[in-house]
DNA sequence: AAGGCGGGGAA
DNA sequence: TTCCCAGCCTT
């Protein structure tokens, strides 16, 4: 077998690659849900949650007759929670659409909400064979570094020519060992700290290497800019039942929480209360303040315990908090309030 | 092309 | 603290 970096990644992949649960399959279905979930989120946090989700939806049909809030809460602290909803849409397109089968051409599968690039060439190469790159970080450092490329990969540019020269690669080889090779080195050796050149299958090739460049190179820069936002948060009860209210689109987009207000203190809160929803409060305690980190901002929140003097619609008892998809900042502040009663 | 969208773990 | 993770969608 010729000595080249495909058959070098390839091999290496087959003799040590890492076990994961989407990896004693190649249901197309299966694969799909494995790479929705994998999208900017680690290895280790899918874990439990594909498992609880396929053993919950065995086939698409399953997925497709459930109800939107069930599938939320099979995905409550995996974060970007708008792919539960997209799963879900996607699953009743399929339904309609495909007689329950996922599409099997790449063309198709790209049209499919919540699958980009990536996802679709992930499932056509893991599931199908088909020749098609699976462009993601990793890739995009270990192209970077293996041509030791200097052109700065948040630009879609660049995202572009790597996905051509990994297309120029994988032709005539295993695409789905190649592509899972990829993810594999990155993860384990051609990491983005600390890469562990002395064992890497590919080290021969690599030109950031041979130019000492492989701690400098990928080129990354982006442009974020972080808000710190002030929150009261209202712990707003009648008798033991919680109010809690559905976010509207936009972040945290039909998942429960508390009502909080940017402003600066409880009286406003009331004022506020009173507007919005017609009936007064009263402010009986202080509970400390949370803090949550998000990727473009920070939540302060600041807890407050405000009673009503009679029930609204929405109220929710600690037993029917549980069953209803709560983001992980409001599981803090209840935490936290309930820690000090 | 740029900004929005979660949460957690590593260093 | 800072970075980044098997990205996608909207504007």
């Amino acid at each position: 077998m010729q000595n080249n970096i495909q058959n070098n990644l390839i091999s290496w992949y087959n003799q040590n690659h890492r076990h994961f649960p989407w990896r004693e399959t190649n249901n197309p279905y299966y694969i799909w849900i494995s790479e929705i979930m994998l999208q900017q989120t680690t290895t280790e946090a899918v874990i439990p949650y594909y498992i609880r989700f396929i053993e919950t939806f065995d086939t698409i049909d399953k997925l497709a007759q459930a109800p939107l809030e069930e599938v939320y809460k099979l995905w409550e602290g995996l974060g970007y929670y708008r792919r539960a909803k997209h799963i879900h849409e996607t699953a009743k397109f399929i339904v309609e659409n495909y007689h329950g089968q996922f599409p099997t051409t790449y063309q198709e599968i790209l049209k499919l909400k919540g699958i980009g690039p990536y996802t679709a060439g992930a499932i056509c190469s893991i599931a199908y064979g088909f020749s098609t790159p699976a462009i993601d970080g990793n890739v995009l450092r270990i192209i970077s570094r293996l041509y030791a490329l200097t052109d700065n990969i948040a630009l879609s540019k660049t995202q572009k020519k790597i996905s051509q020269i990994v297309s120029e690669l994988l032709t005539g080889y295993d695409a789905s060992a190649f592509n899972q090779g990829l993810m594999d080195l990155g993860a384990t050796i051609c990491r983005p700290l600390n890469p562990q050149c002395q064992q890497c299958p590919i080290a021969s090739f690599c030109k950031a290497k041979q130019t000492g460049q492989e701690k400098v190179l990928p080129i990354s820069i982006k442009n974020i800019k972080h808000k710190e936002l002030q929150y009261i948060t209202g712990i707003i009860t009648y008798q033991n039942q919680y109010f809690m209210v559905q976010n509207p689109a936009g972040l945290l987009e039909n998942l429960y929480g508390f009502v909080q207000y940017e402003i600066e203190s409880p009286y406003r809160f009331i004022e506020e209360f009173e507007k919005e929803y017609d009936i007064p409060l009263s402010l009986i305690s202080y509970h400390g303040q949370v803090k949550h980190v998000f990727t473009h901002r920070t939540w302060h929140m600041h807890i407050y315990h405000f009673t009503l003097s009679q029930p609204l619609l929405s109220m929710y008892e600690l037993d029917d908090i549980a069953k209803i998809p709560v983001s992980t900042a409001h599981l803090k502040v209840l935490k936290q309030y309930l820690k000090q009663i």
